[in-house]
DNA sequence: AGCACGCCGACT
DNA sequence: GTCGGCGTGCTC
């Protein structure tokens, strides 16, 4: 007797459902039969259980869709349970997810994890009976707003203030701009003009009766665009997305970005996977950030996220930095992204004269930091104390720097003896009797500093703000920080070094000390895309990240090696072969963007087929060795 | 993961 | 004959 092909059913009674399991080869939809009693819940987008027979076990999961017909073998199982009735994970964000594993070979649900907050039962229950007593109808997917969140009416006036990027966002464009390099100051105190130029741009897209995302770094940068959103009009419709907040607040956020906006969506890295029923415009700080990468596989960062929401959405992309990375740079080169003009201004930098190469503080710098010191703060940029001590001495123990420089990353080791940012400032402090010193670093934080005379002396990534700006900026460990073996070194300096200057006065010195060369330059003259193009020349020549992709594989031998031939057929070469510390093989597959398809693909199904086979070695009780891990973009290729 | 199915060696 | 080892494959 042969069974039939299709099964037909009533109309949307068959649940096509993700199973959240993190095992590739469960890493498709499910059909499940939608037993009566749940044909009032069971909607797209809810949460549900669901029942894995030849697992043995109930398996969490979400319904992505309703349909007629299911292509399964056999008989359907009946859905479980619905767990609840919110619809949490829109189609969208589900469509976003499979992308974004797709393109890493890895698992839709592991993006889901990312993307969707955990359920808080006690928040949710608050939130329906929110809606209900708002006297919204009973649709679970359209709730009213909670009492707590007014929705002040937007100023019409506001879409005649909006930046002319406004306009080209809500049309769908893509824009790679450079951010105003200096302070603003707001009632509430010192920001960077980059957040009141993203606050501004957001607003414009409300206002444009569309919802934005703001994506940033870290919580010093959230903490200065939620300041300049609060200064503006569109202070009532900002939504809070981002991870540091209470699981509790994270998924009310949610629950809130889920109902139709506009609003601003604020948050980090994860807010690129936010729910927007109307999404108007994807904004990104600083994407190049190491923050924007993400930790969990496939390890998708937010630029690549937001690059596939953008396309699948078609809503405005705009890449916001002080200075241009590489990355984005080719974005822009072949056509993909729209470059916009440099800022008219740009901080006056100060090279140090060739004959004073040696000195720690040139003269000229010395001098200025007298000068400014009479009427204001100054900031000395310093590298990470430990950090970079640390390596110089690894270096000198494990390597001759002529065979580190043999490397294709091409960065000489420069052995540097170490400076810490205690003894700067010591020093510093001699030099400048009765005015104090300021430290900040990631142990003693300081968002923001009084404008008056002071020595402010911060490791890269944790400079204070001030009122009207620095009267001066010393950045000095510029060479300690160039030593980094790293393919990124050069732009990665580039940014810490733009980011210390914006916050300079318009017109105060910033003296680069001791470091000559093209990033010097690109500093001095403030033409971060010049000199991101002249990188990406060199990467070309060399088919090197960001103008290749790359893929690491590592695992038992002859699966590795099996992969490595598939991925050759699929356009892939080898660009690195080796051991790892354990002996095993770990090689580094490089391929063009074209190819990337095709090499996930083929990825995936070498993983899928690894995880099958995977199996406890006969006798010992031991777990097995993982077979095959491939890890897509990864950030440094070179072993540490 | 976790569980069923299936295809060869020693057994009441 | 059939019990049960664990290698292989599947989970709607």
């Amino acid at each position: 007797m042969t069974r039939p092909a299709m099964i037909a059913a009533a109309a949307g009674s068959i649940a096509r459902v993700v199973v959240d399991s993190p095992l590739p080869q469960l890493d498709h939809l499910f059909d499940y039969a939608v037993p009566p009693h749940l044909t009032g819940e069971a909607r797209p987008g809810v949460r549900v259980r669901v029942p894995l027979r030849m697992a043995g076990r109930i398996a969490d999961g979400y319904l992505v869709a309703l349909t007629d017909e299911s292509a399964a073998p056999g008989r359907l199982s009946a859905l479980d349970a619905v767990v609840s009735p919110v619809p949490v994970l829109t189609d969208d964000v589900w469509r976003l997810a499979r992308a974004v594993a797709d393109r890493a070979a890895g698992v839709a649900s592991d993006v889901l994890r990312i993307a969707v907050p955990k359920r808080q039962v006690r928040v949710e229950r608050a939130w329906l009976a929110a809606g209900e007593a708002a006297g919204a109808p009973a649709e679970v997917d359209a709730p009213a707003d909670p009492p707590a969140e007014v929705d002040a009416p937007i100023r019409p006036s506001a879409r005649v203030d909006a930046p002319p990027v406004v306009a080209r966002l809500l049309q769908g464009q893509r824009i790679a701009a450079e951010a105003t390099p200096r302070p603003a100051d707001l009632p509430s105190g010192p920001v960077g003009a980059w957040a009141v130029e993203l606050a501004r741009v957001a607003a414009g897209v409300i206002a444009g009766g569309r919802t934005a995302i703001v994506a940033v770094p870290d919580q010093r940068d959230l903490d200065q665009v939620a300041a300049a959103l609060a200064a503006g009009s569109a202070a009532a419709h900002v939504v809070r997305v981002d991870a540091a907040q209470s699981s509790a607040a994270r998924y009310r956020a949610h629950l809130t970005a889920l109902r139709p906006g506009p609003r601003i969506l604020l948050g980090n890295r994860s807010a690129v996977y936010a729910p927007a029923p109307d999404l108007g415009a994807i904004l990104v700080w600083e994407e190049a950030d190491p923050f924007h990468r993400e930790p969990l596989a496939p390890y998708a960062g937010t630029r690549d996220v937001a690059l596939l929401r953008q396309e699948q959405s078609g809503a405005g992309l705009l890449l916001l930095a002080h200075a241009r990375s590489t990355t984005v740079e080719r974005l822009v080169q072949v056509g993909w992204v729209a470059g916009s003009p440099s800022p008219a201004t740009a901080p006056r930098v100060v090279l140090t004269p060739d004959d004073e190469r040696a000195s720690r503080i040139p003269s000229a710098a010395w001098r200025d930091v007298a000068r400014a010191l009479t009427n204001g703060p100054v900031l000395v940029q310093v590298a990470r104390p430990g950090d970079a001590a640390l390596r110089a001495l690894q270096q000198q123990e494990h390597a001759p720097p002529s065979e580190r420089q043999d490397h294709p990353a091409g960065a000489a080791a420069l052995v540097v003896p170490p400076v810490d940012a205690g003894r700067t400032a010591h020093d510093l402090g001699r030099a400048f009797p009765g005015v104090p010193v300021v430290v900040a670093d990631g142990d003693h934080p300081h968002p923001t500093v009084p404008h008056e005379p002071a020595i402010v002396v911060a490791t890269r990534g944790a400079e204070p703000r001030t009122a009207a700006g620095y009267r001066a900026v010393l950045l000095l460990d510029g060479r300690r920080m160039l030593a980094r073996e790293s393919l990124w070194v050069a732009e990665d300096c580039l940014r810490w070094w733009s980011n210390a200057a914006a916050l300079a006065a318009p017109d105060a010195p910033v003296h680069l000390v001791g470091v000559q060369g093209d990033v010097a330059l690109a500093l001095a003259t403030w033409r971060s895309p010049d000199f991101a193009a002249a990188q990406l020349a060199d990467r070309r020549s060399l088919r090197f990240p960001p103008v290749t992709r790359l893929a690491l594989l590592t695992g038992s031998r002859p699966i590795v090696e099996e992969l490595v031939a598939e991925l050759r057929s699929a356009g892939a070469d080898a660009l690195i072969r080796e051991d790892d510390a354990d002996g095993g093989p770990r090689v580094v597959m490089r391929f063009d963007y074209g190819a990337g398809p095709a090499v996930a693909a083929v990825a995936k199904a070498a993983v899928v087929r690894a995880a099958a086979v995977r199996r406890p070695p006969p006798g010992s009780g031991r777990r097995p060795a993982r077979t095959l891990r491939v890890r897509f973009d990864v950030h440094e290729p070179l072993p540490s």
